[in-house]
DNA sequence: AGCATTAAGTTAACACCGTCAAATTAATTG
DNA sequence: CAATTAATTTGACGGTGTTAACTTAATGCT
């Protein structure tokens, strides 16, 4: 026969030395800075080695996003771990989730948002996987908060769960793009924006009766009232 | 004498027709797809023209930019046009600015997160100008509403304008990003986020009494109490 | 042992990129 | 017409992603 293929952690191993390379120099100085070359002479080896691992530049910073994902979902455990009350679970979840993202805004960045047009996110298991997980950490609290009677929705937990995340991932990109006026800081927004959410999803007016949005032809018509909201105007024209 | 130099409207014409191309081109396919070199192909003319008018990419990014928040701004501008109640006016806002990012989401996140090491987004006095506007519509109305007496807020207004567009910009980055569970679509979500933070905004437990978060040093502190919400655990270890 | 086989890694090459200096064109004034 | 000078083009450099050809090295078979 021949010499034998690289057993899986062998490969892995491989792999994930490139992908601590790449993330290095990505937090450092962005994607353009990302190269199989910088990487090779990071890792002392030549220029076209990585191409084993990764067949192409797009694959690796796919895999990046998902590494992205997997930090922020570690983040969240390690945020609620030495807790068990749900509602302080959701709290503490919160804040950790918005601070990594501070701290870290171009990982951050890199789980939203493509810059490219790539279909290669859609087809990535590894991705979808370290999207999905992250995901139920929330979910998974928000659900605990609910059935232990703490927070009381008046929607499903899921779709509470993505408008917690939708908040607060909001407020985080937000701040790193530079979109609060002078003076506001989003240390006083993320509390208020938490509370506003928990309040909101309480609020006994408010029940899964919202009729669903045209996303296209139709338009204007998401305007419509809702119980206790408001009520409509004249139509245009 | 000599030749004389461009009026200012040939100057910005010229950036203008650039920009036109480095747009559709980014659109197309992703932010590595604007280059110099293919500009000037689709504008006819050699490939270091255009440095007359953006001394770098990252210049003529930037300027890409800042024609994002125009583009999101008018697209506002003209949905609340033919309304005139301020409730009603942000309801039809909030729909505009989603359909706005869901239809071209490229250009949608170009606002946000700049994925490359560079400080020139800071010193942009014109993207500056962009953003401050795009902000000021959904201010705007929402002071309006809140002067009005058809939303009475617990907080100020500019507090609830940042917390409503970074709800629809989480919901719209949430669904672009592919974060949505199976089955879920953001039409169903749009009205609720709308709705809740709505509720939550007007709930009378809500005040500005939010005591600020600390970024750093401090752990877990934003895990506290906060008024008719819950109460705190016992700290970790 | 020696050799064939084949995985892993290297080198060479290509087209494209951002960027700048030098050369060139073209419009205006004296 | 000629000098001046803004606008543009051309040439060049180093860097990039990517592929193909080549080299190295480990294994099993005879």
């Amino acid at each position: 026969m021949a010499r034998q293929t690289f057993s899986a952690e062998q490969v892995e191993s491989k792999r994930e030395q490139i992908l601590d390379a790449a993330m290095q120099l990505f937090e450092d100085s962005g994607l353009s800075a990302v190269s199989f070359r910088k990487i090779s002479s990071l890792l002392g080896c030549s220029y076209s080695a990585p191409y084993r691992y990764f067949s192409s530049k797009e694959e690796l910073v796919t895999a990046l996003r998902a590494r992205a994902y997997r930090w922020i979902e570690q983040a969240m455990l390690e945020a609620i771990a030495p807790y068990t009350e749900p509602l302080t679970q959701l709290n503490v979840l919160a804040d950790a989730y918005i601070r990594a993202g501070l701290e870290r805004p171009n990982r951050y960045a890199l789980m939203f948002f493509e810059l490219e047009g790539s279909d290669l996110g859609q087809r990535s298991l590894e991705l979808a996987a370290a999207k999905r997980d992250s995901l139920g950490v929330c979910t998974k609290v928000v659900t605990a908060a609910h059935n232990s009677g703490a927070l009381q929705l008046t929607t499903d937990p899921l779709t509470a769960s993505h408008l917690f995340w939708a908040g607060a991932h909001g407020l985080v990109s937000l701040q790193v793009a530079g979109q609060f006026v002078m003076g506001r800081t989003i240390d006083a927004l993320v509390p208020t924006m938490i509370a506003t959410l928990m309040a909101g999803l309480q609020h006994p007016q408010l029940s899964a009766d919202s009729p669903p949005r045209k996303t296209s032809k139709t338009k204007n018509t998401a305007a419509a009232a809702r119980p206790g909201v408001a009520i409509p105007e004249e139509p245009p024209k």
